[in-house]
DNA sequence: ACCTGAACACCGTTCAAGT
DNA sequence: ACCTGAACACCGTTCAAGT
């Protein structure tokens, strides 16, 4: 716990995520990160231009922390690592899939864009599908980490009472969805639901690509 | 222009959508929303519990206006039809897509996602890929329209200058990225993108359930 | 060059007072 | 029952002053 190693750019960003991890973007404030960091608010003004572009480069530095590509392997099972690699970085960080759509590209994030465009490239599915495969793939990185991200932070521990709560009262009313739920309190789980949805796309441009596959 | 229809709640929600979708969900304020209505903003607390509470609800509200599923059709016929309602609503609040991952469901979502599970129950796939296949069709609908409207929202008229800064300096560097890039500058587009990869989903959760389909 | 105190305009929300 | 003024604790950010 030694206080007050100097100030910088990267030990901001290092403590801004840290504390968005623990209590939230929401909670995140300028003057709780100078606070951890042992500073006052208006030296972080020193290194950051403000806290727009302090959340852009969070974002960025969490981005980072996603492995590169693995180098050998079918198209499929490199964008499977690769997915794999960025949906435990963003669960570990549940504010980051949220801020990932609203914020420029930084660096790292715009090297993530060129590896996964170039599996796609070096894949052979010629450029519609690899631009469309593109879209297609990030939006269910970040967008299925944001669904998941959003159901524990919002219920955790009282989703059983919740989840009971409702099966009493809208079972007859809403029995699909009721049915739905009881899916959800059931302890044996339904396996790796990310790469299930994942291996559907994946499937799924493979075969646009190359019908007689 | 009439000002002062008394204020009730659905009056209050519906005027903070309205200028959410005007100025974002950032610039929107409790007194904000107080002025366009022409009352004070301890007015609103009479009808709203809380900034929190309302934004739940103008959530709910946004829902509701997703037309309900189709009732003749293959199954993979109703869901594109229902997605494509819940697709246009949301572009229509390019906020609402960030809000809906964060917040309890309300009424209106209860009774919309007992529509999309019923569909994919009685298309007879089995109690499993309903399972995955509900989630997963969810994730793509909210998440495609959050990387549209993000795009969108960021960038619109300047994309093309930042976009050709971009190519000048960095296609060497990023050259998959930058041949993306071109094709997002390429006038003639895509064609319907979100329907493509929703049917990616939709034809992968059919032949896993029926692999001889 | 980096840190900071004081100040400004703005939040969400509480409470007590009006009608 | 519904509206509101004053007040509180908190924001992000500017500016001028310190070292």
């Amino acid at each position: 716990m030694s206080r007050r190693p100097p100030l910088s750019r990267p030990r901001i960003l290092e403590a801004a995520v840290a504390f968005a991890d623990e209590h939230g973007a929401d909670a995140l404030t300028m003057r709780k990160v100078a606070d951890a960091l042992g500073f006052r608010v208006m030296s972080l003004y020193n290194h950051v231009a403000n806290k727009n572009e302090m959340l852009t480069g969070m974002v960025d530095l969490v981005v980072g922390e996603i492995e590169p590509p693995p180098t050998r392997g079918s198209w499929q099972e490199l964008m499977q690592a690769s997915a794999a690699s960025a949906h435990h970085v963003l669960l570990r960080h549940p504010w980051a899939a949220s801020e990932w759509s609203k914020r420029h590209p930084g660096p790292n994030r715009l090297r993530y864009m060129d590896d996964i465009l170039r599996i796609l490239t070096e894949a052979d599915l010629g450029p519609s599908i690899v631009y469309r495969g593109y879209h297609a793939i990030t939006m269910h990185i970040v967008g299925f980490t944001l669904q998941e991200a959003g159901f524990e932070g919002e219920m955790a521990s009282d989703f059983e009472q919740m989840a009971q709560d409702f099966l009493d009262q809208m079972s007859d009313q809403l029995p699909y969805l009721a049915e739905h739920v009881r899916g959800h309190l059931d302890p044996c789980g339904h396996g790796d639901e990310f790469a299930f949805v994942l291996s559907l796309i994946l499937d799924g441009l493979e075969r646009a690509a190359r019908p007689r596959g």
